[in-house]
DNA sequence: TATTGTTATACTCTATAACTATA
DNA sequence: TATAGTTATAGAGTATAACAATA
């Protein structure tokens, strides 16, 4: 019962946990300046890509643990960018499908090298085992 | 070299960080709520229950990786209610030692005890050693 | 001149409710 | 009536700069 005697913060998971994922979203978020996105549209634009027929936004919201009135706004300046299109889903008027455009796919692969990048200063140090117990852990955690 | 090839969000490891970071972050926040706390406060809580002759607020900002000017209101609210108090150091008056009071203590060993239920929900269901080398490895990330 | 704590302010993010169009 | 998307708005959190007191 470790867990229930006075513990130091530094040793407290769930410190750790929101302290890391806060120093890695930060690093990531400045890794992307240059493409003009952060962390959250990039996810939106990574979704979109990762089927061609598209995603409604309430499965979009959901993956990212959003409310669905907070992507639209996202959805939005990527599609000024014209990086994704909505278009709406013909077996069901009510959703609009998030597609990614060719150019989209590119901006897409440039992303993901700065946030590799960016990903290397913090998990770059651990052995490649650690790092995927890790993944597979937070898998774990995130989708039960 | 499978990090630099289309991935998908999924399992891209610092969304799942920061996804699981957020996800604790609020269920701790939730947990705290009976107590008046959120995970902010409890933070600066347990920080002055480590050190019996107190912490000075630039060094609970450094731990918690926050601008020290966003110390100065936790701490406010924390003194009200008679959990923590601010001491001069003699050795330094610019110092303010920050010192958890008895009820202090206390309230800390209560939320503690909250704090770890809201875990439970999250690494509960995993084997010890996992949980075990998941705060080694997030650890080694915080604290390099 | 440099550092600790503090205040002020503008900015972003978050949470919630309400509205529309479709089903 | 129920659901997807949207809009609006109030509240919480964040980042930054400036200031007084002390070193």
């Amino acid at each position: 019962m470790a867990e229930t005697q006075p513990r130091l913060l530094a040793d407290d998971i769930g410190f750790l946990l929101s302290r890391a994922g806060g120093m890695v979203l930060g690093a990531v978020n400045k890794a992307l300046v240059p493409l003009g996105l952060k962390v959250r549209s990039y996810s939106v634009l990574v979704l979109a890509c990762e089927d061609s027929a598209g995603v409604n936004q309430r499965s979009v919201a959901a993956t990212m643990g959003l409310d669905p009135s907070q992507i639209v706004g996202l959805i939005d300046e990527l599609e000024e960018r014209g990086l994704v299109a909505r278009t709406p889903d013909p077996a069901d008027r009510r959703n609009r499908l998030i597609a990614a455009t060719e150019e989209g796919h590119r901006v897409r692969d440039e992303a993901q090298e700065l946030v590799d990048q960016a990903h290397s200063a913090y998990f770059g140090d651990l052995p490649a085992e650690v790092v995927a117990q890790l993944r597979e852990t937070l898998g774990r955690i995130v989708f039960p």
